[in-house]
DNA sequence: TTCGCAAAGTGTACAATTGACACAAAGAAA
DNA sequence: TTTCTTTGTGTCAATTGTACACTTTGCGAA
């Protein structure tokens, strides 16, 4: 009896991802290419899909993040939920709607996350709900299906503020960086300058990155040395509170 | 066709409230006291309801908070969406809902809001979904029905994260009050104690609050002076970012 | 081989902010 | 008039933020 619920659809609920990426100079957002209808043109939507009755959100989250990008124990955090009853109504999205939902005029609230990957590791996958994905810098972001522009702009807000006071801009870099991929890193996400010189000096005094014994080869200039990050510091800086990272 | 779901109940998305209130001396939550059910105690929830098929998030919770204290147009923010498909499966939890809902077994994500009022200012009303509520003081809250304390505490730790950032706090207070009012409010929202002279001179310096010419009367020590909360200079902080309010 | 290029890496001085700390003033009540 | 309780005020030292420019390294082109 409990069981005919299992791995049923709620069509009442989905779950959307706003997956950040960093290619050392923008930052991006892995977006799905939805197929054109009815002389509507092709357009981008977030990766999302309706949940299962037995599964909890994040899990749901978690399913569509690696569906989409072959990646598990990702940082994903919860943006928050979107039920405009009219989130879904306007007459491009619902033609599409039409072509794969069951019941096209279901209210659906959604549950917002955002996750920040290494794009290294990103493998495209076939997957359920997608056809193509693409990585769109942020800045060429300017419409989105749905109600997706909106909850793209929270969940970078929740971003920005998030990174003033934590350091979880390492989920977008690979195991070794150098401080100045770090630094644009930080200039890309808060959208300003920041001070060279300032920005190393407070990196490096709270002790969350580590000097390697390793350097850039191959630039067509002084080679660079790695660092990497120190996940020791890390966890007692997120333990303690670690209410002013400064920016 | 589209007017048959107007004004249904949707049977997977309820709202609940964590609806704080300060009394001058500690931080409190209105809580709903739930009728006894099969040999269960009285047990505490929070106030929340099915939301109407038609009805924006953001409305259910203010129609929520407005039928619980006839308050309008207060402080309400989005605390997130709480789905864990056990979240209503405790045997408390199921004898009551049996009592009260088509579907017991239903499964229901709730999307939480906090919002902050002027406790002179709440006159307990009756609601649909409440007989009694009452105001709980922070440190007396440990046991709430189904999910409801891991929802106040995320809703807390909001308020605490909010309250350091943006001058929020005077939606707790009346219009007139003491900065020592609002000196013990930070202390007890924020959970340390605050220096007294280093308060003030913050508060002073940011300039959102404003002396009045009136002060306390019949209180058996020094009276105070009355101050008002500075609106204009508030907006301005919450456009230009306002990332420090230093605490 | 030398020169130019491009990015890495480094220190200092001044301003602003934080945090610690103690005592006089006002009014009510006894 | 004395006592009680809470208000209200200033300074100094330590820390943190901010602005700012030149040398170093390695590659590649001439």
């Amino acid at each position: 009896m409990e069981s005919k619920n299992k791995h049923q659809l709620n069509p009442r609920i989905s779950a959307d991802c706003v997956i950040f990426g960093f290619d050392f100079n923008q930052l991006k957002v892995l977006l799905i290419e939805r197929e054109p209808v009815e002389g509507f043109d092709v357009s981008l939507s977030l990766p999302g899909d309706l949940i299962f009755e037995d599964e909890d959100l994040d899990m749901a989250a978690n399913r569509i993040l690696n569906e989409l990008t072959g990646l598990y124990n990702i940082f994903l955090e919860q943006v928050g939920a979107f039920g405009n009853p009219h989130r879904l109504s306007k007459a491009s999205d619902q033609a599409w709607l039409k072509a794969v939902r069951q019941k096209p005029n279901e209210r659906v609230v959604t549950i917002a996350y955002y996750s920040l990957v290494n794009m290294n590791d990103y493998q495209p996958q076939a997957s359920s709900f997608a056809k193509t994905a693409c990585w769109v810098s942020v800045h060429e972001i300017n419409e989105l299906a749905f109600d997706h522009f909106e909850i793209y702009q929270a969940a970078l807000k929740k971003l920005k503020n998030k990174i003033k006071t934590q350091p979880i801009g390492f989920n977008l870099l690979p195991e070794k960086f150098t401080l100045s991929q770090l630094h644009r890193l930080y200039e890309v996400i808060l959208g300003r300058t920041l001070d060279k010189r300032n920005f190393r000096r407070k990196m490096l005094k709270l002790k969350i990155v580590e000097s390697l014994d390793e350097k850039q080869e191959g630039v067509p200039h002084k080679p660079s040395q790695f660092f990497k990050f120190n996940e020791l510091n890390y966890n007692s800086l997120i333990e303690n509170g670690f209410d002013n990272f400064g920016f």
